[in-house]
DNA sequence: TCAAAAGTGTTATCCTTACACCCATGT
DNA sequence: ACATGGGTGTAAGGATAACACTTTTGA
């Protein structure tokens, strides 16, 4: 079957070598007191990775290898992110003798959620907080000061470098969009956008590596190894989009938790503060969550019971949305 | 950067050559008047597809030019389904003789969204409707007979064929929510599931491929090439989900078209029969579409107002829902 | 007593759903 | 006349958002 597939495209083959290196790479979120954070390798900040390899049962425990082997953590829930080829590093520094050998890369990202465990090895690995790499990301104490500051301005001026004027509307235009500029709301979702349209504009650290020009050298935010950065913020848009229509904050609290403690958590990964009242509302009448009849012995203010996730909501519903006006018939 | 990486984990190496042969597959999508369909080659019911190669600048383009080679067909909107390596093909066949050189393949999978052209090559390509190979999945017309005289006492019959109580009742549980027995609400989103749930329980052809042994022949819907089917039905699930949330019907529109015109294309895909006035209403509120001030000289009924889909919401709105109690400060 | 956090009640508003009905055209 | 599809009005019910307020603890 597959060889009469092959067989019958083959008359197409350009007869270029076109074996790939398979790169896995993990973004693994974790919520710890310091607020949501990232596991990374190195002194730099790199994501765990590696290549995936023939003693790999499959894609997903390839990553569990890898991620356990570099920073001692277990994974648990993993949802993949996107597929994209290394367009450029495309055997470009170490060519061997022979062109029909280069190789590209393939990389395949993934979430992971878990729980901050301290382990042992803590010289090879390190939780570091998201918003030091999107310090314009974090709006649970209003709009942060940066984005008036320092991206409004340098977007307007990238906005007017453009040479045609149809054009520069386009670029104010997208810029007032993606960081809610002009009276427009911000929509926390749009972290990969905002990301892209700092890397256009030549903000960011990454935007600059390949060429020597330091034109205008300041930068947003600490800069990670090659792409990871850009990476790291289709991760964080992932999660924030899937928090609002799937359970999944609950793989990052402990089995125990008072619904204070969860809301923060919520706060912390979409950078927004909720309604405290709604907020609880909303999840009990969902029944996500079952006390446990305990109460927590906080420092200061009235005890708060204790609840657990109820695993079973995820038998019993489905919990996807419905948007189209159905007929009963 | 890349190369200081790669030697800090080395260390890890099993030593095994790790390339892959990466393939691009692609769900091409389009509603012709027969009905949801998608692109198929061959006389088979094969997906086009094709190695990702050298001479390809990206994946995406690596895609359009097999698509268009296999089959003429330009592709519009793409968007990235999902990534899978082919466990069990890896050297199955022709194992041995050199463990070190067997290669695995990493498929890449997309949906792409057309309108269906007649295009002159119809002997290499064909436009094959979704529900032959899905026939459960149609409700347009009420539960399809299918599921209550066959499926449903197949998958009962395969739940009480497991040993164990517990599981028994698992897989009643799963079966019963996948496909809304027991008077549960049918949900059109889970059709990678029920695929799934079939392919456990050998109601398909694809579930015995392997095994000589043909112990209970009987089929549901035409079978694809390797595991096209499941991508397929990755890809119809995808679509349905995200018709709700985003505006990509309209890729599947021609430039001007009627409410009911547009409605029976959500109809199609969804497999479900919408409210008129309230899809219209749905429709006209969110600005989706703008009067052309032309009406259709139709042969039956009173002449309807035409549309076309109005580009610009695409800049004005980000189209994400909130399901968060966003505090006003 | 006061600060801090937990928790309840209530209302205005919007969106979804459903039902009922009228309009325009061809046969 | 009537079948077919186009199109409007409106009201019930539920979800959301906002505001005001009470309760329970530790310092």
């Amino acid at each position: 079957m597959r060889d009469k597939e092959k067989a019958s495209r083959s008359d197409a083959r350009s007869g270029e070598a076109h074996n790939a290196s398979v790169d896995l790479i993990a973004v693994v979120v974790a919520v710890p007191n310091q607020g949501p954070s990232v596991l990374t390798v190195g002194q730099g900040s790199t994501l765990p990775s590696g290549p995936f390899e023939l003693g790999h049962r499959s894609l997903q425990s390839g990553l569990r290898a890898w991620v356990e082997h570099q920073t001692g953590q277990q994974l648990g829930y993993i949802e993949q992110l996107y597929t994209f080829a290394d367009s450029d590093r495309a055997g470009a520094d170490s060519d061997r003798a022979g062109e029909r050998h280069r190789q590209r890369v393939i990389s395949i990202s993934y979430l992971a959620l878990t729980r901050a465990e301290h382990a042992a090895d803590e010289a090879r690995r390190a939780w570091r907080r998201w918003y030091d790499y999107f310090p314009w990301e974090d709006h649970r104490s209003g709009i942060p000061p940066i984005i008036s500051e320092v991206l409004r301005p340098r977007l307007l001026a990238w906005a007017d470098n453009a040479g045609l004027d149809p054009l520069k509307r386009e670029r104010r235009r997208r810029a007032a969009f993606a960081f809610g500029l002009d009276g427009r709301d911000w929509n926390e979702e749009l972290v990969l956008q905002r990301y892209e349209l700092l890397y256009e504009a030549a903000l960011i650290e990454e935007a600059m590596r390949g060429s020597e020009a330091t034109a205008s050298p300041p930068i947003s935010g600490t800069a990670m190894t090659a792409d990871h950065r850009r990476i790291l913020a289709t991760g964080v848009a992932r999660l924030r989009s899937k928090i609002k229509y799937r359970p999944v904050v609950f793989e990052l609290m402990p089995p125990v938790f008072t619904l204070l403690q969860l809301q923060r958590t919520v706060e912390a990964l979409s950078g927004r503060l909720v309604h405290k009242p709604n907020f609880r509302r909303l999840i009990e009448q969902q029944d996500l969550v079952e006390e446990t009849g305990e109460t927590t012995a906080d420092t200061v203010g009235r005890p708060a019971k204790l609840f657990r996730f109820r695993h079973a909501v995820l038998d019993e519903r489905a919990v996807a949305g419905t948007k189209l006006p159905l007929s009963r018939t």
